[in-house]
DNA sequence: TTTCAATTGTACATTATTTAACAAAAATAA
DNA sequence: TTATTTTTGTTAAATAATGTACAATTGAAA
């Protein structure tokens, strides 16, 4: 029943701003840490055929990706390397500040604490959320852990944008409930266990167990 | 220059075993926690209906996914709880032991090492593994962290499958081409760099990141 | 200036994935 | 027993994603 990546965008009264598809949102953060790379280097060009081979994807699949938000490359040249990763930072909404909060301080939660991109990708790290008064007022990244009871209060009233949830699974529900319910716009949820939200919230799984079944699965299909 | 799903199995003796399409390896865990949270339910049969109305895929698509391993359904019924669930243990691969080892012992690993979910999966953790003497020795989940000097003769010698990789992002590749030297057979990448391995090894790019530059494009995409 | 080489952006072809539709099977009700 | 209902597994249709091919454009070389 879970929505998926519909619009219609017919009651959409402003003119283009076609959805973007799924299958190249993926890709996008890959070119952009492609071109970031380059960026130190002292070639100021790149063709979409040595961006290919660097990266896997076919020299098509990349013309026709970056072709979608408009004619950034320059013929005979190919893509200028600064425009194309300042196009591709406001594309992907770097440009934006988003405020962000961690629920739940475990390890995994104390990992993302110490995450170093979300400068770069326009978050700003706000408050750290736990349960457990072992926890609380502990320190990680410069922020104090917080009391999740107060929460609600302060993703209200400071209009936090995301959240990461990394609490057990048995509170993810609960938990995510709550943060709906606050006024988040954004769930970032590596919980372990299926999680209902409203189709208007941006919920992106980063379940890690699938990674692992993967795995799993190919050993398995290797091994016969 | 990276191989993508790709093995022709033309050249593969073994007649059928035809490889599973990405997209449902991507689903089949999906099927599997959601059928375990079944079983201790008093229902015997689900339909595909119902499985549709609960996870948000189409019920033609959910057919179609279990029908490429056979026909596990009773018609007018539906599928039998118990034997989808343990046709997917077995599709998966949770029957076959596989050992694994973690590079990387900040909160990251330190988390991995917490899982509770590898011996369901058939994963048995058997080692950590760090860099840093001040971390080397700290215990985690009663697994005394080792120093990473002595992971490839650990890996080599205790025939290690899978190695979770979490180290900061300039060791990525460094400490990837160790673990393929060692003999590993899949990298569990959790690293923010892309990483180059043989194609004959299986590797699962956990990146993170990306899901970061998910949640912020599609903020954009809604605030237009 | 003219030709040649490089490389984009896009139309068309191909392949992959998903949905729709339904015949066949099996249970239940009449 | 026969009709009705349910629900699978599968075929065909629709949709989506990717690859191929190439005209058009631009820069550089002749």
């Amino acid at each position: 029943m879970t929505a998926k990546n519909e619009s219609k965008n017919s009651d959409n009264a402003k003119p283009t701003v076609k959805e973007i598809p799924d299958k190249i949102v993926r890709r996008l953060p890959h070119y952009y840490v492609q071109l970031k790379n380059m960026l130190n280097k002292d070639v100021e060009y790149v063709s979409s055929e040595q961006l290919a081979s660097i990266m896997g994807y076919s020299s098509s699949l990349i013309r026709r990706d970056l072709s979608h938000f408009g004619q950034f490359g320059k013929k005979s040249y190919g893509y200028d390397i600064h425009c194309l990763y300042s196009n591709l930072h406001r594309i992907l909404g770097f440009n934006h500040e988003k405020s962000m909060v961690i629920i739940g301080a475990g390890f995994l939660g104390r990992a993302l604490a110490n995450n170093k991109s979300y400068e770069e990708r326009g978050y700003l790290l706000r408050g750290i959320f736990d349960k457990d008064p072992a926890i609380i007022g502990l320190e990680f990244n410069n922020l104090r852990v917080m009391d999740v009871e107060r929460a609600p209060e302060f993703i209200a009233e400071n209009n936090i944008d995301v959240a990461a949830l990394a609490v057990p699974a048995l509170e993810a529900q609960k938990t995510a409930d709550m943060l709906v319910k606050a006024g988040i716009k954004g769930i970032w949820d590596f919980t372990e266990t299926p999680v209902e939200v409203p189709e208007d919230i941006i919920l992106i799984e980063q379940n890690m167990n699938d990674g692992l079944c993967k795995i799993s699965c190919k050993l398995v299909q290797k091994s016969k």
